[in-house]
DNA sequence: ATGAAAGCGCTAACAA
DNA sequence: TTGTTAGCGCTTTCAT
């Protein structure tokens, strides 16, 4: 039925062991008996059984990718760059959502692991306890991929988060603004908390500005919460008048909010964002946002990946890749 | 190193046959023999090679999936929804990128083949001749989800495209309109051509409209796209007051287009999508569009699959599903 | 209900 | 340069 390596050889009048050597690129093949495989390998149309490859050489090249929801477009583009450059390594994906769920992102690595994938490269607002603890038992190799874990103790790619928050936060201050809003997502994960929110307060604080918790909204990174967050602080006695937005969505929400109010932004209301995906500049005004080069992340973290892989020599394991701030029309 | 199915029918003093029916749930075991061997299992926390299991059971339990572009919100909603039947039947999937080049969804679909998955969904525009062929003798099931494929010698899941196309059209129609552009991606390919163009001719055919050549922009579905056609055409001498755009991002070029010309959206233009992704909320006006039920897509293509894989009799291998058009604000 | 043994299709020593 | 031969870790008859 299949045909395997045996009739290749069988046709071919050499062993297995030959046929292996061609498929595999070996150089100890004489160039007029690879002619002769290779040109029966065409008329049967021969394949090569990866399945039986991976267990007989322990390697499957395939990794595998957990992140949080690919039909966001936030991890998309991250996939993106994994999977081109994985691509380039001859390495394929599986790819598994967790939704954030702590205990399915312990399930899948599970599975991925049983799947004797090569590597694995996770994403996730939080590492948790468990999570932790298992990537440490795992026998492939784990990078995270814009995800923060204190302790560094596992190949990470990221950009310096805190300091690209002070870096928004100061170019609203920089404009006049006393009353500046943060609003992300869950404000208990660490990425949110230690990170944005402390740039976020540190560039307050260097500034005499008071923080105000009226200010601090921690939602989803979605459009209705910034369109959510809008309505809840625009009521607020002394509301802000510029905002620092945790993602494209959530500043595409309190754009349309404000501008349903009534309001021009940026004469108004300014509103700075933290991702520049490519809704950035599908709105009116464009926003201004800080650069998290995702595909980026996705693609080193993948490239640091293969370098574990293949037992290469790793110069730094916790990468941190440079940011930008994207001027455009929502900060004047 | 690593711990095997041996490892652990040794310690419990069985033979691996046995291990292999408790671990595969076969009721051919005394309930006493189960326990002794799940503990020790959990004792040992034997975690069985998926690899092994697939090449001698001739199943993986995974499937290949091959799209365009992950990070494009379109293709990321059908692949949310495949991957979450998937989860559900036990499968998982392995994500590939085509681009929409012929020679890489051909040479894609062979390193799937070779990877032995169970089956393959693939989308695609186009479906060429010899990507036909090679799915014809692939030994796995394929569907193509979203994907139009004249003969329908494959499963598949579609909307029956030229009425919706007729529809929005009409919608247009209704409100007085003579000079309607079409707005698609790539004309040449099927779905654009036959479907959408073609709903689009008939639609003003059966208005007594004359169809001109001139309102027809065939383009890629991008934002940028759809401003650039704005520029195009209303430069026209007769320029469209009415838009049928493929796709959101086209829609939404198309209305920032016009609004940066100082018109009116919906007063002095009109525009009907074909898509609805969660972009057709993230815009004012809001877009009213064709609903493309991607995730439902995807998830069907997906159930269709595992009917294939399980050797589950078939009512019908050519699924369409409803459509409907959300009403919103870009049209009155 | 359980075990023995033969593969699944390939890689990787080791020989020759 | 080429062939022989063990496995890789599991499923699956076929016995018992």
């Amino acid at each position: 039925m299949t045909i395997t390596i045996y009739d290749v050889a069988r046709e071919a009048n050499v062993s297995m062991a030959t046929v292996s050597r061609v498929v595999n690129g070996n150089q100890n093949v004489k160039p007029a008996t690879r002619q002769k495989v290779l040109a029966v390998i065409e008329r049967l149309d021969y394949r090569p059984n990866a399945v039986a490859r991976g267990l007989a050489s322990k390697k499957t090249k395939t990794v595998g990718v957990i992140i949080p929801d690919i039909s966001n477009v936030f991890y998309a583009e991250l996939v993106r760059g994994i999977e081109d450059i994985a691509t380039m390594y001859r390495y394929n994906i599986i790819l598994t959502n967790s939704d954030q769920q702590e205990e399915k992102e312990v399930q899948l690595l599970s599975t991925l692991l049983s799947k004797q994938v090569d590597g694995i490269v996770m994403m996730s607002d939080y590492v948790s306890e468990e999570m932790l603890h298992e990537m440490n038992r795992a026998n492939a190799p784990v990078v995270l991929a814009g995800t923060v874990e204190h302790s560094n103790s596992f190949p990470s790619v990221n950009i310096e988060y805190r300091e690209a928050a002070i870096d928004a936060v100061n170019r609203l201050i920089q404009n006049g603004h006393k009353r500046i809003a943060f609003i992300s997502g869950s404000i208990s994960s660490p990425i949110n908390r230690d990170f944005k929110l402390a740039g976020y307060e540190e560039a307050l604080e260097n500034a005499d500005i008071e923080v105000d918790e009226d200010l601090i909204v921690g939602v989803d990174n979605t459009y209705d919460d910034g369109l959510a967050a809008w309505e809840q602080l625009c009521k607020l006695d002394n509301p802000p008048t510029a905002f620092f937005a945790g993602s494209d969505e959530i500043a595409i929400g309190l754009i349309h909010g404000a501008q349903d109010s009534g309001l021009n932004v940026p004469n108004d209301i300014e509103i700075i964002s933290f991702e520049n995906s490519k809704l950035a500049r599908m709105v009116r005004p464009q926003l201004t946002s800080v650069v998290l080069p995702l595909y980026d992340i996705g693609a080193v973290s993948m490239r640091l990946l293969t370098k574990f892989m293949n037992k290469e020599k790793i110069e730094e394991q916790n990468v941190v890749l440079p940011y930008r701030i994207e001027e455009r029309n929502t900060v004047k």
